[in-house]
DNA sequence: GTGTATGAAATCGTATACGATCTAGTGTGA
DNA sequence: TCACACTAGATCGTATACGATTTCATACAC
């Protein structure tokens, strides 16, 4: 059956707000949204207050939605949360993860090495995005991945705008990910891989936190 | 202002939803809620998606919502996932836990200490939410704060209808507390705060998962 | 020039209405 | 008896309409 239009519109939004077309602080007018969609305002409100617990959206009262800003602290907020639950999601995931599995995030991980050479983020990005995925994915708690999701989503919109890559860290991120898939490999404690995968991230986020003259996250 | 209507019926329905009054199953049918609260179906479906969106609540289209199912694998995760999440709130929040926040949590761990010779579950599980609310409330990250509180709620919904104590679970509990008001008086590291908050749960659902059977949590 | 009143336009919030869909109960034929 | 078609009632999904609120530009007073 086709899909509500409520659902569409949801699906709709939450992809062009993911994908960056609408930048944080776009305003989402009701009325407009309607119109493209070629539906009445009513469903389009639903599919707002669905994003907006999602944290991709803020809604005011009266004045109306708007793709959720991104500012330093709350970008860097999200990267903590993320960094924790992904690093308990890949942990949780890793017994599940079969030969092939492991194969392919070793040959997209290599693929991301020879992009080091003649350096493209985006495909850099979407590259690192798949891997990570393919770490997670057997993570058999749905609440965790739906986190998961969630965070990666929340970074997305706010990424796309306003932070640059780090001189080095790809580099770096390769050689944490072959580390990564080592540990699983060799069946590891989950501790242990829950450490590395948070880790990975951390790191990322610590260097973020040294730029802006924070301090490291203690976690 | 008077609150918007859709924020009205949003927050009763939380409101009922995490007291027990409607119990997991419960069917939440929009004309009749909509007259309860003397207003018209659109906001009461938007506070509807809203409460979807954060799991109380299950929605099937045309066919309408429920209080989200309490079943025992998602009571499970759901344990799961608020360990981890609590854990991280908890060790950030050490550092920023002053004298007097310390002693109102001692108090409170006292006062279940005492509840134990004449036992009485509902108050105790009130003082054990006052008494880790006050551990995690200074959590310096707002969206792991947030996402501690919806893993409350979750709990909440399902905690009234389907589970029981653990025998000698509560004894355990007030010792377990009273380690990690030490460790955070003693300013221990991060990690080993996140560590005894986290397994502080984990060993409840550790108990639950034997008790039907199922391997015990890797972290 | 600065600050405040005013009014129009834009936008939101929600009631109402009605078609679409599901559910359950009844009847019919094999 | 069982399977299926059908109908009535309940409920959902969304368009439309309109009052309420905000915003912003303009005009006026000081």
């Amino acid at each position: 059956m086709a899909p509500s239009k409520s659902e569409s519109a949801y699906r709709l939004l939450h992809e062009k707000i993911t994908e960056g077309t609408f930048s944080p602080g776009y305003r989402l007018v009701l009325g407009t949204i309607a119109a493209e969609l070629g539906c009445s305002v009513v469903p389009v409100r639903e599919a707002i207050r669905r994003l907006e617990a999602e944290g991709l959206v803020t809604f005011e009262r009266n004045v109306g939605a708007m793709v959720a800003a991104a500012d330093t602290t709350l970008y860097l907020h999200t990267m903590q949360t993320l960094a924790i639950i992904e690093g308990a999601a890949t942990a949780l995931s890793a017994p599940f993860i079969d030969d092939d599995q492991l194969a392919a995030a070793r040959a997209i991980n290599q693929a991301m090495a020879e992009l080091l050479v003649d350096f493209d983020a985006p495909r850099f990005t979407e590259l690192n995005n798949e891997f990570h995925q393919v770490l997670y994915r057997n993570c058999p708690n749905p609440h965790i991945l739906e986190l998961v999701h969630r965070g990666w989503n929340r970074l997305a919109v706010m990424r796309s705008s306003s932070f640059t890559h780090i001189p080095g860290r790809a580099r770096e991120s390769v050689r944490e990910h072959a580390h990564l898939l080592d540990l699983i490999e060799a069946k590891a404690p989950a501790a242990e891989i829950e450490q590395a995968a948070r880790a990975h991230r951390t790191t990322t986020l610590n260097a973020y936190l040294a730029a802006a003259n924070l301090p490291a996250s203690p976690l």
